[in-house]
DNA sequence: TTCCTATTGTCGCACGTTGCTACAATAGTA
DNA sequence: TACTATTGTAGCAACGTGCGACAATAGGAA
């Protein structure tokens, strides 16, 4: 198993995602397990000396999601000095069999750039890198214990969210693309944390101009069916 | 003059701030300009190897206006491997008589934090540091050509700023401490880049809830003497 | 076929906000 | 005592939103 050489890598620099998904009615993110250590974290990597800082971003995320061309949102930029902790990666260093002495560079103190993306999550298969036991997704509310600052992270990815919701259209990454309304609304109200009423939600989307409507939706239930929609892109619609 | 040293800094990283301010009717930010040059960028520096970032760029603005307890806003971090332009920096050097080889480090690549702040255009004294010949506003829409991205930085912040000026009490900076509601709406409108209605914009200030009015305020003008206003601070009000 | 129920699509109404106009209330000057 | 520029406030229409009412289904049960 190889150790990430600092000559490969900016050093005191990285980045970590918080990767947003949708399901079982619940917003849930991706979280990663350290080998051996019972420690849990953000998914995260360093920036290759040649590499766009996005680049980096999209291709952790490519390696451990198997999706790519997503879209990623830069949300803060960690710096205090509190964050340095060498004493927590050298656990983790040593419980993985990773000579120490090889990577000091991963015990110095690093400035961590945050992302957030928005994805499909029936489109994702979670692959565990080297130092991982696992990568799951949890619900946002039942989180477990974090390392270092990552739930801030996550309180702070959220936040930046749900600021900028009426700037993207959610649904274009956290649902397949056809929808009915009552699915957008679910994932709107998982994001915000709260319930939204049924008739005013309907409303704004339909007269946003964003939705094109499609057929109807017969799942089998016994009620007036509804019908899907998908996001006008550019040029679509009228 | 001394040239930072590498073993002071982080390497790789600086930030860069938009220090935003207002007068002459006009938003302003302060730009520099490096000696024996002719090119104007924003104020920057590096980060200590022990130190917060947030007071890296702290102390960097003590120095260059006098003013401390600024309120700072990261709005983002610039990553790019285009950034990576080693001749400009050279040519500062060397235009300054500084040993280019002894500052080798400092033609590397950078990772730039991007901080943006709203302050008193009025209690501020401009002072260049060793490598730069001035410190000045600029109107924002007057701007020199301004090296590496710094451009888009200020774009980016003023985008950011617009965006969360309903999040900030934007005249507890900008303004002094009592001021009328048409010094209010012209600082709004400068960083909005629109004019608003007068009447509309009374209303909205005066029913938020966020000003207590003083005394009236006669500037010898024939008409009508408008009322001081402060902020609510906590506390404060009903 | 005829109910019955859950869900969806719309409409109507009250209420608060905002753009805009009108108008009264100054503060100084002629 | 006019006159002017500016400020404070009210009125009205337009619009978005919370909320309830109701019609229109899609299937299952009687």
């Amino acid at each position: 198993m190889q150790v990430p050489r600092p000559s490969d890598y900016l050093p005191h620099l990285a980045y970590d995602s918080v990767v947003f998904g949708f399901a079982g009615e619940q917003l849930r993110i991706l979280i990663l397990e350290y080998r051996n250590t019972g420690y849990h974290a953000l998914p995260g990597g360093f920036v290759g000396r040649d590499e766009n800082l996005d680049e980096a971003v999209r291709r952790g995320l490519r390696e451990r999601t198997g999706l790519d061309n997503l879209h990623l949102q830069q949300f803060h930029t960690f710096g205090s000095t509190r964050r340095h902790q060498p004493e927590v990666m050298r656990t983790i260093l040593s419980a993985n069999g990773f000579p120490v002495d090889q990577a000091e560079w991963m015990l110095d103190r690093f400035i961590t750039v945050g992302y957030y993306s928005l994805i499909n999550y029936h489109l994702v298969t979670p692959r565990p890198d080297a130092l991982s036991d696992s990568l799951k997704w949890y619900a946002i509310d039942e989180l477990p214990p974090l390392l270092w600052d990552h739930r801030e992270m996550v309180d702070k990815a959220l936040y930046t969210l749900r600021r900028n919701l009426d700037t993207m259209l959610i649904g274009t990454n956290m649902l397949p693309e056809r929808f009915t309304i009552k699915q957008l609304q679910q994932v709107t109200e998982a994001i915000l944390g709260e319930k939204l009423h049924r008739t005013s939600f309907q409303r704004r989307m339909l007269s946003s101009g964003n939705l094109l409507r499609h057929e109807k939706l017969y799942t089998g239930g016994s009620h007036k069916a509804p019908y899907l929609y998908s996001f006008v892109t550019a040029g679509e619609g009228d």
